[in-house]
DNA sequence: CGGAGATTTAGCGAAGTGGCTAAGTATCAC
DNA sequence: GTGATACTTAGCCACTTCGCTAAATCTCCG
């Protein structure tokens, strides 16, 4: 269910799309949700050329969107995808299949 | 229909996932739609606190990202909003409708 | 405890973004 | 042509982003 107060959900739809502006961070998205929904951030970042820090970041990034959300296993971070998000995107878009006309 | 050449796809999902990053372009694009579809720059330029300039920019970048078009009318330039373009994103999240796993 | 593995934090530097003002280019009206 | 209207281009500056390496942290194993 989309959050009720509308300066949180444009808040929402900010940190989203700027979360899902760098390619890096929509890979990383795409990655988790094809290996199942949840990855540590070793076995992501394996899979990136960048430096492991850059990756990292690229996290707390999307983490701060709300786009992805972590829990400590053992010595490992399981980063978990949080598709519901990505809905924000969904209702923003659908505003154009209404027709426009002042 | 969407472009056949996988990396042209790329490229424009870029793009579009970049112009889109900033509020004041998701704004132009809303409004423009919410007009009509077409818009001159003056009246687009009008409805932002930016100076006109920046609001240029902005145009541009949209422009550039395929999301408008403008043609020259009289001493105006009449921006138009490329709708189809907005399915780049549409056909990018449809993957997290398929289910993940590896 | 000591050490190794997993991951983040700190901090740096190059490059990009986004705002501005001032100046330039068309086009129309006289 | 002259002047006003409608924009864009050029150029500047503050701030952010994104890559890196080096150092810290946290947790398990023996």
């Amino acid at each position: 269910m989309p959050s009720a107060d509308p300066e949180e959900r444009l808040a929402a739809l900010d940190a989203v799309c700027e979360a899902l502006a760098h390619p890096a961070r929509r890979q990383i998205v795409l990655t988790v949700h094809f290996r199942g929904g949840s990855m540590s951030a070793g076995d992501i970042a394996k899979r990136f050329a960048h430096a492991w820090p850059t990756t990292t970041r690229h996290l707390r990034v999307l983490e701060a969107a709300g786009l992805l959300a972590h829990e400590k296993v053992g010595r490992s971070r399981v980063y978990r995808l949080e598709r519901a998000r990505l809905d924000v995107i969904k209702e923003w878009l659908a505003w154009f299949d209404r027709p426009g006309g002042c």
